[in-house]
DNA sequence: TCTGGGGTCCTAGGACCC
DNA sequence: TCTGGGGTCCTAGGACCC
């Protein structure tokens, strides 16, 4: 199936047959973090730019411009491969705070057009432009017209545009960048057909290795078969692939942004295996997560420590916490003891996370927590409620690094130096 | 080559309740 | 003395996504 581009004229013809059934489009940001900083560094455009983290501090690579990619590096690839790869690019740690901008101005776009958006990442989105009683523009020339807005940012889009997700997310895959790709009513199954079943969002690596051992390569193996096996091997997600193999997928656009967890963990640059710098790595990390869960205005019911050992293997532990709360000092003291079921001396510890959950119901209420006992079975009063107070004002005045707390002091020289934002904390 | 960080969702087993 | 069944909640682990 040959799909014109978006500069070709054949989408005309296309646009002119009325679309019958649902139109749902996948707009994907192209190489998005190298695009804004290839945008914000003109020198920079036209030159393989890597965003990731530092290779000698394991590292991963977030995004690669299309000039990185000609040299194979690819994200989530050890920073240290592409390196190799590609020794000559430009290398930079990223600045969140700007992509989200960027994504912000986008998806400003999108909610001009239709009210129908679900994003799923900084850099996607999914929108439902089915023609409707109001408004019976088509789908093709919406697509068209977002892409040039988009550009107009600075940026540029690839769209996928189809009657289901996973058939317009596919889509926005054949043609990147600033490809549109469109699959009309009733062509999906022969457009999937022939897809390796790993190209279906939901299929992972487990899921392909369990497919091709029962002889299913494509999504066309997949869509022939009978339910039974597919649900025996793959449990509920099964009858969902199915559904989305046979294009039948009926998932609405949906734009769900009630946060369920809020997390922050790191990989040290080299193993902690010190009780002090396991600490206070989790001090910093709890820290993070307070001041979070206080900027959104939640108050999480479980608190979640997780470790990942030398060899690789992970472990967690989650706690109920005696009231919704978003304050660290309580998380710290929590998350020492939690420390002693996943830890002993003589561990080596690659990774510490700290994760809270359980945001209910909309009462979010941390006031609840403003007494509770300590070790000393001292009361602690709002006085500590206070100091949070004070120094998140601090630090959004003055950044991360300006402040931290005495434990927080010896992650000196442990961390991998991952986030930009937070540069003092590794240095 | 040596494997990030931020998330969501599913599963299986055990506790607990009626 | 031998021993249900269903529902719900919690926990830990894992798959998956970008």
């Amino acid at each position: 199936m040959s799909q014109p581009t978006s500069h070709d004229t054949s989408f005309d013809a296309l646009a002119s047959v009325p679309w019958d059934g649902r139109a749902i489009l996948l707009v994907d940001l192209d190489a998005f973090f190298a695009s804004v900083e290839q945008l914000d560094h003109p020198a920079w455009r036209g030159k393989p730019v890597i965003v990731g983290g530092d290779p000698d501090k394991r590292g991963v690579v977030s995004t690669a411009s299309y000039e990185a990619r000609k040299y194979g590096v690819h994200s989530a690839m050890p920073s240290s491969t592409a390196r190799r790869l590609c020794p000559d690019a430009v290398w930079t740690e990223g600045h969140f705070d700007r992509y989200r901008e960027m994504s912000n101005k986008v998806m400003a776009i999108l909610h001009d057009e239709t009210p129908h958006v679900q994003q799923v990442s900084i850099d996607e989105a999914f929108m439902d432009v089915t023609p409707t009683g109001v408004n019976r523009e088509h789908p093709i020339l919406i697509a068209r017209r977002i892409q040039e807005r988009v550009e107009a940012l600075g940026v540029s889009c690839s769209i996928g545009i189809g009657t289901t997700k996973a058939v317009a997310k596919l889509a926005s895959d054949m043609d990147k960048p600033r490809g549109l790709t469109v699959v009309t009513p009733g062509s999906e199954a022969n457009f999937m057909a022939p897809m390796p079943v790993r190209a279906l969002s939901g299929i992972g690596a487990s899921a392909e290795k369990k497919l091709r051992e029962h002889g299913f390569e494509t999504l066309g193996d997949l869509a022939a078969t009978d339910d039974d096996e597919i649900i025996k091997l793959l449990g509920k997600t099964g009858a969902v692939m199915l559904e989305r193999a046979r294009g039948l997928e009926n998932a609405p656009i949906e734009n769900d942004d009630e946060v369920k967890s809020v997390s922050n963990e790191t990989s040290f640059a080299h193993d902690l295996t010190e009780r002090t710098d396991i600490e206070a790595a989790i001090a910093t990390m709890a820290a993070k997560v307070g001041r979070r869960l206080r900027r959104k205005g939640l108050a999480g019911t479980t608190l979640a420590l997780k470790v990942r050992y030398a060899d690789f293997s992970v472990r967690s532990v989650q706690r109920p916490l005696p009231a919704p709360s978003d304050d660290e000092f309580l998380f710290r003291h929590m998350l020492s003891d939690m420390l002693d079921e996943l830890w002993q001396q003589g561990m080596a510890l690659r990774l510490v996370g700290v994760a809270v959950t359980g945001f209910d119901d909309d009462g979010h209420d941390a006031d609840q927590l403003k007494l509770f006992d300590d070790d000393a079975g001292e009361t602690v009063s709002k006085s500590h409620k206070d100091l949070q107070t004070a120094t998140d004002k601090v630090k959004e005045r003055f950044g991360e690094g300006a402040l931290r707390y005495g434990r927080e002091l010896r992650m000196h020289g442990t961390g991998t130096g991952s986030s930009s934002k937070n540069p003092a904390d590794y240095k």
